[in-house]
DNA sequence: ATTTGTGCAAATCGTTTGCATCTGA
DNA sequence: TCAGATGCAAACGATTTGCACAAAT
């Protein structure tokens, strides 16, 4: 059952099972869209870019989907959501503790390599617990 | 003449004279809006809470000129622009080097008082140079 | 008199939603 | 079968823009 879920349709078995894996249903789109994701690694991208990368891929998806399927993955936890812009959100494939670049005047994000050490957080406000730390360094064209 | 210009309109003299200062009109709105957001310190607003902050005050000002005041008073340096939320952008009355805490559920910024100790930043990306460093921590309802 | 700012309403942008239809288990 | 997913188009909230009018120098 398994082998015969996983060849149901044409999708990559691989990301059938990942999907699996992450509690969500193997879907035509969200396999060809999580092969598109995660085709190579440390993607930032947004709701707009994905979906055109799906067009020129021949993957038929609606905006709306593609919406949809970017933020079960982020609840799923296969991706994580940035926000530096104030206009659009990006998603980032790298899910691991780490930091980002954003280069103004280009708006694109870029993964710091390595650690940013960073001091104790003075006690947050009364009954507040800390839920994460987010350090984006803004850079420009030197 | 510089008195006279003070006195032009029923403008808070102090105000006229900070707007002169930073190079902007003082405007009948420009004055009113920045004696409310300057009224006390360290303010994080969104254009929608001033202009509601406005017309319970009995200024009359359109939301345009609100958005149009936020970013010129941004731009003289006179507010920061803080995005975090990824829908709404806050400005903060505060202009000094700080961090903050951004309470989720609730979509509210409060600053961190003191410093916050970061290391090196890596190298930025060739060709880039460190603009600024901004900390969100993200804080929860314990 | 000239330049600059303002108000309004319409336009835009990113994102979400309602609902009928389709699909995977 | 049938819960859950998709597509489409309309709805949405935040922000911007175009343009006629008003105010500051």
């Amino acid at each position: 059952m398994d082998i015969d879920g996983a060849r149901n349709f044409d999708g990559d078995p691989d990301m059938v099972v990942r999907l699996r894996a992450a509690g969500l249903r193997p879907t035509r789109q969200r396999v060809e869209l999580g092969k598109l994701l995660f085709a190579c690694a440390d993607r930032h991208l947004t709701a707009e870019t994905l979906h055109e990368e799906a067009e020129q891929a021949n993957v038929r998806v609606s905006l709306a989907t593609v919406y949809n399927t970017l933020h079960q993955f982020t609840g799923a936890g296969l991706l994580r959501e940035v926000s530096v812009d104030g206009a659009r959100t990006y998603f980032d494939t790298n899910v691991s503790d780490h930091h980002h670049y954003f280069v103004e005047d280009e708006n694109r994000l870029i993964d710091v390599e390595g650690k940013i050490r960073i001091g104790a957080i003075p006690a947050p406000p009364e009954g507040m617990e800390v839920a994460s730390v987010d350090v984006v360094v803004r850079v420009r064209r030197a």
